[in-house]
RNA sequence: GCCCUCUUAGCUCAGUUGGAUAGAGCAACAGACUUCUAAUCUGUAGGUCGCGCGUUCGAUUCGCGCAGAGGGCGCCA
């Protein structure tokens, strides 16, 4: 549509030989009583041309040659736009997609053929999945979801840094559980992981170990192997509590990437020859530094510590180097504020490298605080509130928890508001959307009651161009229309949280036509199915918006 | 001290490349169910878009400065 008039225009243009024309837009007003479509043609030529917007905009307007286009009317305002009324029937026609293309419907191709990587969650192997992780963990899988909605092909990724000192630190924290189950006062590495999870674990090593690694006492400092099975043991139970959490929460990742198997394939190593190579890395205190200030960081990076320990950074960009050797277009990381700081120094790390700009996009969120009647909730292991994941979800729900962590732009901080959460009722907007598609998968059995079904299995008759006009009806058929440039806007700018703004307007749009119009009305056959055919549509959007949020859509509330 | 993000109605937040009279939900107030699910709908009220300067036909949007909130500035990860 936006294509015809824009030809319309240039063409008026040519014909009042103006020439070398601005950059000008054809978008929807926000007021629809300045029409579907308007252009600011006028203001940008105002300059040039020595006129007021207005004379300019009548003689465009004039010379317009719209006959063929499904274009109504087209107004001058007294400022200068010049605004466009689209035929009812220009919408009408795409409504057909709906049906058509079902579950299909708002995909679109323009990614098509890219792998993209998104990286998230990424949480250490050294306990459960918090609250804290649930926002990132949800952006990640519906960013995933949006791309792949854009006809990418998409790997859900996670990082699993398993190397390391906070490696031994949770092999220490293990061995000094497993310990205090012998002897309660055992003493607890400092900086040690307290978590009670470890508690069970070491319950649980002792299940199949019995004393054999008891330590003989406090001082006996174990040996590397004694430390590496404390270690392992730890890292793998923790590792399936993870995936635990994860897939109640509905998430599901593609690949694993362990940074110990980075050590083990020698990709440290490597990377480390080459950078010396390059010139790009240097010694200087002992310590291998990356001269990452010279590719825009702030300042230079140790990558191997005077110990002869490499730092967290150089395993991640030899990680990053292996991504790009898979062969994907785009990789995109997802962190949240607490991090922030260290993209630029992987930027660098790329730049150095001579990885193309733009390969790797940072999406950063910021936190996320809880309250709870008024007062923001402090997460504590000692004072009985959850902390963990799963307690949420079992709390108040996977649906809501999900929903509620991603209807925030990434860039704001996210107040998650518990009472709000539980409510089963109209002020949780999940429940309002979902109360939409219960509500018109009843509408079936009433239809078959009153014999409007008609009889092919799933799907109503097809529509009757143009019966359905009443002003409820039109703006529902108008935004329904607008599903698909919405699902490209929002995964282009990597931004999920516009998809549950959309799907609230929907179902404030739907249920107010329902309260005001029966959908099947006795004795009237073609109004009625004419309105199932509609509302149906509604049900199929408001499942395909809620698809891409991993919610679920009910049939029954 | 330096860097990043944010500041819009009482609260929580949208605002799609600068556009017309700045929007929604919740809370408040007033109404609507003999009818397909009231987990619904209708109406009222609510604003110095943090403050100031600049860019221009036009700024919530772009630039600079200031204030406030959060985060980051390790040979931690």
């Amino acid at each position: 549509m936006e294509k015809i008039i824009r030809q319309a225009v240039d063409r008026a243009l040519a014909e009042l030989h103006i020439e070398d024309a601005p950059e000008y837009v054809i978008e929807k007003p926000r007021d629809p009583a300045h029409g579907d479509l308007a252009t600011n043609v006028a203001f940008l030529l105002a300059r040039t041309l020595k006129k007021k917007p207005a004379l300019i905009a009548g003689e465009i307007a004039g010379a317009l040659k719209l006959e063929s286009a499904p274009v109504e009317r087209v107004e001058v305002a007294p400022n200068g736009f010049i605004n466009f009324r689209i035929s009812p029937r220009w919408n009408i026609e795409l409504l057909a997609r709906v049906q058509k293309e079902g579950e299909r419907y708002g995909l679109s191709d323009c990614l098509a053929g890219k792998k993209i990587v998104v990286e998230f969650v990424s949480s250490n192997p050294t306990g459960p999945l918090t609250v804290g992780h649930g926002r990132q963990a949800v952006l990640g899988d519906c960013i995933s979801s949006l791309l792949e909605a854009l006809g990418a092909k998409v790997c859900r990724e996670y990082y699993y840094n398993d190397a390391g000192n906070q490696m031994n630190m949770l092999g220490r924290s293990l061995r000094a559980r497993y310990a205090r189950l012998f002897d309660p006062a055992f003493s607890f590495p400092e900086n040690g992981y307290q978590g009670e999870y470890l508690i069970e674990i070491a319950q649980a090593f002792a299940a199949e170990h019995g004393e054999r690694f008891r330590p003989g006492s406090a001082a006996e400092e174990p040996g590397p192997e004694t430390m590496k099975i404390f270690r392992e043991y730890a890292a793998e139970k923790i590792r399936r509590m993870i995936d635990a959490d994860l897939k109640l929460f509905k998430i599901n990742f593609d690949v694993w990437s362990m940074e110990s198997r980075l050590y083990s394939e020698g990709k440290v190593e490597e990377l480390l020859a080459l950078l010396e190579k390059r010139g790009i890395s240097y010694r200087k205190d002992g310590a291998v530094w990356l001269a990452a200030s010279r590719f825009g960081d702030s300042e230079d990076r140790v990558i191997v510590k005077s110990s002869g320990e490499p730092t967290y950074f150089l395993p991640d960009l030899a990680y990053h180097l292996v991504k790009f050797e898979r062969s994907f277009d785009v990789a995109i990381n997802i962190h949240g504020a607490d991090h922030h700081g260290y993209a630029p120094r992987m930027q660098a790390g790329m730049r150095a490298l001579g990885y193309p700009e733009g390969w790797l996009r940072y999406v950063i969120h910021q936190m996320v605080s809880f309250i709870e009647n008024g007062e923001q909730v402090r997460m504590s292991t000692r004072a009985g509130r959850f902390v963990t994941l799963a307690d949420l979800c079992r709390e108040v729900g996977v649906d809501v928890a999900r929903y509620f962590f991603v209807m925030r732009k990434a860039d704001s901080h996210l107040v998650f508001d518990l009472d709000l959460a539980r409510k089963q009722s109209n002020e949780n907007p999940v429940y309002y959307c979902q109360y939409v598609h219960a509500r018109i998968c009843s509408l079936t059995p009433t239809a078959v009651e009153a014999g409007f079904w008609d009889g092919e299995r799933g799907r109503w008759k097809e529509y009757t161009p143009g019966a359905l006009t009443q002003p409820e009806e039109t703006e529902l058929i108008a935004h329904l229309v607008e599903f698909p440039s919405l699902v490209r806007t929002a995964g282009e700018a990597l931004e999920p949280h516009h998809i549950p703004y959309y799907l609230e307007e929907l179902a404030k749009k739907f249920h107010s036509w329902y309260q005001h119009h029966r959908i099947v009305v006795a004795g009237e056959k073609e109004l009625s199915l004419d309105r199932l055919y509609l509302a149906d549509c509604v049900r199929r959007v408001m499942a395909n918006g809620l698809r891409l949020l991993g919610i679920t859509a009910p049939e029954k509330m």
